[in-house]
RNA sequence: GGGGAGGUUCCAGAGCGGUCAAAUGGGACGGACUGUAAAUCCGUUGGCUCAGCCUUCGCAGGUUCGAAUCCUGCCCUCCCCA
């Protein structure tokens, strides 16, 4: 049986790492406190945090413990290295609101409470808020301050970039917050493994660091390769914006619809990183060719649907994307649907106006060029004109009838 | 603290008194081709009661028949000197 590290390297998600060797050890010989920090900025995590968390969720399975750390003291710390140039100010009520939702998100991925028999771990979610926000300044610079050379900090890649453009204090301080991060963790719960995206590197590194120095023991980091897709996109954005986990803010049909579209280059290295098959199916899908990588897809996106909404919600969303890509019309339950009161359609409504409320376009300008260019259908039938008027003669036997907008988008419009 | 440069539509970046809703590129969107893929080609890309009208060029005022373009103040960014 593979250790959690193999089964990570195997998986695509190590790029860099501090000590193979002792890492590898120590996934055979211990169970290994591993942690990860994620950032409440935000009301839900999105398919950029997916792979750590995957990358937690594959350790965990493999019988260590995984510490999800939210950085409710950081949240106001803009990271230098992230091209974010400023950070929304937050409220300490909206990030600890933030927190307790991205716990519930976690929930799915990680067990946070079960029994786990032997070595496994419960996962354990901590709040950096808690060290951070009660720090003092002068205990901190001497404690902690001393161990870092600005000269080094300088050099880096992350710092040299921002010599250019400029860097405020504020952030220059973010390295040294996660390394103390770092060291907080190591202290209390006795973590030693810090994961993170390449971009990351230096920071981990110099927890690492900090360890050594004040505690004179050797904790370890993986961090994995920046996902960036074949066509250069970053992962997990679309035309729309993220790709979130919360289901309210990116429906399960459309995360389902995301992984499907993916590039067909790019099918097998997910399939790696976000499900659990084990590694031989993944070379198996990923080998298929010509037409046949679609089938690799919906694999894709149906596990990954599964994971992160359940089976059920998965079973829905491919449901309902082989009903309107399958060539059948309205459909049932399953695609994406918006009630419209009957006495409105009845009285006959504007093409323009429907597609808009809808959500099929952004104005009415947008829809009527949308329509010009021949990209607007009602009931699999072309737009002809901008001032079609839709009344109930076009609805079929269930009330129902189904708006598309370019190749794939659809909604279905239901009376009631 | 002193001196200089600059803030333009999603991004980058032209424009420097009217012909500017604002060049060009990227992105995005639509069409053709396909496999809900990629590549390619064509078109679109502020809003609306759409041959017209309305709101945009850091913010607030002003000059002018007319301003993204000129003037004043404010805010912000970068560079150089101290």
């Amino acid at each position: 049986m593979s250790s959690a590290f193999e089964v990570l390297k195997e998986r695509g998600f190590v790029s860099q790492v501090t000590n193979e060797e002792a890492v590898a050890r120590a996934f055979e010989d211990e169970t290994v406190t591993c942690y990860i920090g994620f950032d409440p900025t935000g009301q839900s995590l999105h398919v950029g945090n997916l792979v750590q968390i995957m990358m937690l969720a594959h350790v965990q399975r493999g019988g260590h413990r995984p510490i999800a750390l939210v950085g409710g003291g950081t949240a106001m710390i803009p990271d230098p290295s992230g091209k974010d140039a400023l950070r929304p100010q937050l409220s300490t009520e909206d990030i600890d609101q933030n927190i307790s939702r991205i716990k519930r998100q976690l929930s799915s991925y990680l067990d946070f409470d079960g029994d786990h028999e032997g070595r496994a771990g419960r996962a354990s979610m901590v709040n950096n808020a808690d060290w951070l926000r009660t720090l003092n300044y002068i205990t901190f610079l001497r404690e902690i301050g001393e161990h870092f050379s600005v000269n080094r900090m300088l050099t880096a890649e992350a710092y040299k970039l921002r010599m250019e453009t400029g860097l405020t204090f504020l952030e220059f301080n973010y390295q040294i917050l996660q390394a103390y991060d770092f060291l907080m963790l190591f202290r209390e719960y006795g973590c030693t493994m810090q994961f993170g995206g390449d971009d990351q590197w230096g920071n981990i590194v110099a927890g690492v660091d900090l360890i050594r120095r004040k505690e004179r023991a050797a904790a370890q980091a993986i961090t994995t390769p920046l996902l960036t897709l074949s066509d250069g996109k970053k992962m997990g954005k679309t035309a729309e914006g993220a790709v979130w986990l919360d289901p309210g803010m990116t429906s399960p049909y459309d995360f389902y619809q995301f992984w499907i579209n993916v590039d067909d280059r790019d099918v097998e290295g997910l399939l790696g990183h976000f499900t659990f098959l084990p590694m031989e199916q993944v070379r198996e899908l990923g080998a298929l060719e010509g037409e046949k990588i679609r089938h690799a897809k919906s694999v894709l996106a149906f596990e990954a649907t599964k994971i992160t909404h359940g089976e059920e919600a998965a079973v829905q969303a491919e449901r309902g994307a082989r009903r309107v890509f399958g060539g059948a019309q309205a459909g049932a339950e399953d695609v994406p649907t918006v009630e419209i009161g009957r006495e409105r359609l009845e009285a006959g409504i504007n093409v323009v106006d429907l597609f808009v409320e809808a959500e099929l376009g952004k104005s009415k300008s947008e829809v009527r060029r949308l329509i010009q260019q021949g990209g607007a259908s009602v009931n699999g039938e072309r737009v002809a004109a901008i001032d079609r008027v839709l009344d109930s003669d076009d609805l079929d036997d269930e009330g129902v009838l189904l708006l598309r907008a370019g190749k794939k988008r659809f909604q279905r419009v239901k009376t009631g």
